[in-house]
DNA sequence: GCTATAATGTTATATTGAAACATTTTTAGT
DNA sequence: ACTAAAAATGTTTCAATATAACATTATAGC
């Protein structure tokens, strides 16, 4: 099983974890003959600044500062061309989206998220993708993309008691 | 393991499926001093009267033909109500809405949903579920609810032959 | 350099969902 | 039955998310 960086450790070298990102991201387009145009470089950049799913008028808020006319579209665009070369994923439970520490195997995400403070972590569990996949075809259902998303409490909040204030 | 009838025979006997989980309803409901008024009967029928999961404004057409002044707050306030008590599952790959065939026990739910022709199925397979936990626990995560979409091809549409037409 | 293609700019609009306040219906207490 | 409190619904407005359609600019291959 991989765990992203994300709950390892309050404050990993995340300046490294993101420039990483960022390199393989490069590399990975440089292969497939894409172009990862300082637009699309810069919204990578942005999703991988925290280790929290950012919304696309969030990220388009940041780039207004940046750029003349940025819109809706300008977002979008990027985004469905990072979507689509697997570096990011879309948390459907958020409307937002978050870097993929490994673009390389497409994948449907499987993603811890806290409740308390946003953190999100990516899981890539076979034994979980195994489950899914003996019960899916038990069903006579024929696996697309499986997608998992588990709202809870990262280690430092549960820590922290942050409970069910419900 | 438990999977809804969606797949199991093309037509099962779906007016008796319906019909049933309108019952359980109303059992529940007068089980916890709540009310399962008309309008909230209403909406729990029209999610229960396909094994596709609906939109909410698309239950709002279907309300407007039968009632003055509905509204998207009408539509909303009785999904809130049917997902608050079981009685509907939100779908968030789809932003959509399906009934539950077993709101008795609360769960994120974890759904087959068919790419091709948009059935839906709901498992609750307690080995998937364990090997989610057994995953987070490892990370130190406190799973709250999880929720598993998986998208894919029903075993009528895989027959007929609806592959990947991209 | 020229042309085809890809990427981005720009404006408008669609889709999904919620806030705020008015009105009606139901429940409980008397 | 009468009435006050609570619950549910009606109504208007608006927020948040996402896409359509077309114009313009940048890039790549010749």
């Amino acid at each position: 099983m991989t765990l992203s960086t994300a709950f390892m450790d309050t404050g990993h070298a995340h300046a490294n974890c993101m420039e990483s990102a960022l390199d393989r991201a490069s590399a990975l387009c440089g292969e497939r003959g894409v172009r990862l145009t300082p637009l699309r470089r810069r919204v990578l950049e942005l999703v991988w600044v925290g280790h929290k799913p950012l919304g696309a008028y969030e990220i388009l808020d940041t780039l207004k500062a940046e750029r003349r006319g940025a819109a809706p579209p300008t977002v979008y665009r990027a985004l469905d061309f990072l979507l689509q070369h697997g570096l990011v994923h879309r948390i459907e439970s958020l409307n937002s989206f978050v870097g993929c520490p490994d673009p390389l195997k497409p994948h449907g995400g499987q993603f811890l998220i806290c409740r308390s403070c946003g953190l999100t972590a990516e899981l890539n569990d076979h034994r979980i993708d195994q489950a899914i996949r003996n019960s899916a075809n038990q069903a006579g259902f024929a696996v697309g993309r499986p997608m998992i998303e588990i709202e809870g409490l990262c280690p430092h909040c549960r820590d922290a008691g942050e409970g069910f204030p419900g």
